[in-house]
DNA sequence: AATTTCATCCAAAAATCATTGAATTATTTC
DNA sequence: GAAATAATTCAATGATTTTTGGATGAAATT
């Protein structure tokens, strides 16, 4: 990952709204949600939510698609694995002792083959 | 980790010169390096790089310890690691069999008890 | 105690970002 | 094809961030 692309994708969460955004779309994966809905949810101006959806989707945080007259923004997952492999990188790259303890911490969410619940 | 801890911790790692400055912390764990030293890295003004460092100490990124004259940088990993944690929670928690294949990846990056090798 | 070195603090200018009313585009329904 | 609905784009204003010259602070050296 370029360190552009990194700094961009930062910035997209560096906002409490566009956080929020990211956050609640993540956990209405697979399905994702209208974009006028997450600004009902978050108690947002639908134009000012549009423009933090497009500062999400343009650093790659979110994807987009129109469905009859709504546009369905859902989370990107594999670009959210892009970010931490880059922030993980130069640790593991350079002393994975160091990062043993990091990624048995988050080894910790592992999928026990049967887990289904919902969240909300 | 609070809403506007994240938000500050991804503002801070959302500008050039601080994106680079905690990496090459990261690279340089666990000795660190002194604030002008990567001042002088990185190309830039000391008093530019102080705001920056002090941007990145106080959003947890990185910790400061004066040794005589000069004042020690190190990256924090274990900031790094809430971080990671913040990002997975609501994937993990919500529907585990998505962010299966996330940690799965990230797992690839397991200590192999001997390597030492040094990335610079 | 004056000088040098390493670093931070201050303050002001420049640049970037957030917000939102109004206009516009796309789609469906009548 | 006019009206209604969902969302984006435009443009202007307000707020925040970045940058850096100069001043200050803290520790070592002479």
């Amino acid at each position: 990952m370029e360190i552009t692309t990194a700094t961009a994708s930062f910035a997209a969460l560096s906002q409490d709204t566009r956080l929020k955004a990211f956050r609640l779309l993540v956990s209405h994966e697979p399905e994702g949600l209208p974009a006028g809905e997450i600004a009902r949810q978050l108690f947002v101006p639908h134009n000012t939510m549009s423009a933090h959806l497009a500062v999400l989707a343009r650093a790659g945080w979110v994807v987009s698609q129109r469905q009859s007259r709504q546009i369905i923004y859902r989370a990107s997952l594999s670009h959210m694995d892009s970010v931490i492999q880059f922030l993980l990188q130069d640790c593991c790259a350079g002393h994975p002792e160091l990062c043993a303890s990091l990624i048995d911490s988050l080894s910790g969410c592992r999928v026990s083959e049967s887990a289904e619940q919902d969240n909300h």
